[in-house]
DNA sequence: TTGCTAATTAGCAATTGATGCAGATAAGGT
DNA sequence: ACCTTATCTGCATCAATTGCTAATTAGCAA
């Protein structure tokens, strides 16, 4: 995702009009690695902007996946994830504390059983423990 | 997942009753490489056995899976699907009829950005085009 | 067979994440 | 400053799933 200040311009360049909400909001999502939910998103900026809706918060999303600046993804936890990292990458879910990381694949594995089919992408969700959660496991 | 008559048995040594509407359900799913989810499949036993309720086909669904009969997978599609194909598959989701393959993959790729993970599950979602849609865009 | 009892079913309420809608508001070009 | 049009907020709605419970029934035992 670009900046906010790149944005601004971007957005206005779209016929879109750029209000306090939608600034927060690239502020709050640029350079973000913790794939919030519309929700966590929601409370950050609530936090700055008491009052701003969820409403808008999700559409601020929408118009920002729609343009390109940042994916949505599904790892399982319920909710729909927002991701300013737009390079081709994938994700790990620690089954422990929920947190989701980035994970970059050299190389596409071999495939058998997909005769008659294009693919066009592809998305992997690795689960397992992170570093943290091991070892609260282990001192107990 | 077993075979209806496996699963009837299993059902009973786990404490579970074998009632006309589980026995539809194991005969649904058995064999079934479609990934129904909870709805279509409640659809097919309602044409064989109408007023069988969708909240039944959830409470089976859910037993099966946690005696590992089956397993759920979500590909994006909204809804949970269910995969009596047990074995270690990952998925290609066809995004111009949904449809879903079973896919697999010879090694597990080489990984970066992973330090301090711990992998214990990894399930790769395809996206792409399947013959058949490939072909009618084709002729269109 | 018959009876007992715990498991199951069906129906409906409740929940959650997300989207549709509309009147009030404000961005931003003129 | 003004006007047009996009946006914001609050609320209704929706879809998928789970919670709850009275009525039913499977399956064991007498
Ligand atoms: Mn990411
Ligand atoms: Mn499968
Ligand atoms: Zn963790
Ligand atoms: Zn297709």
């Amino acid at each position: 995702m670009r900046s906010p200040e790149e944005l601004t311009v971007a957005f206005r360049s779209a016929g879109l009009k750029v209000t306090p909400q939608r600034q927060l909001l690239f502020r709050l999502l640029h350079d973000n690695s913790s794939h919030p939910t519309a929700d966590s998103l929601h409370s950050a900026a609530t936090a700055v902007m008491p009052g701003i809706s969820l409403r808008t918060v999700y559409q601020t999303l929408t118009d920002l996946a729609e343009m390109g600046e940042l994916q949505s993804i599904e790892v399982g936890s319920g909710s729909l994830r927002f991701d300013p990292n737009v390079s081709d990458h994938h994700h790990a879910v620690c089954d422990g504390c929920g947190d989701v990381h980035d994970v970059y694949v050299s190389k596409a594995p071999v495939l058998r059983g997909l005769d008659d089919f294009s693919v066009s992408d592809a998305h992997i969700v690795y689960r397992g423990q992170c570093g943290a959660c091991s070892a609260l496991v282990a001192t107990k």
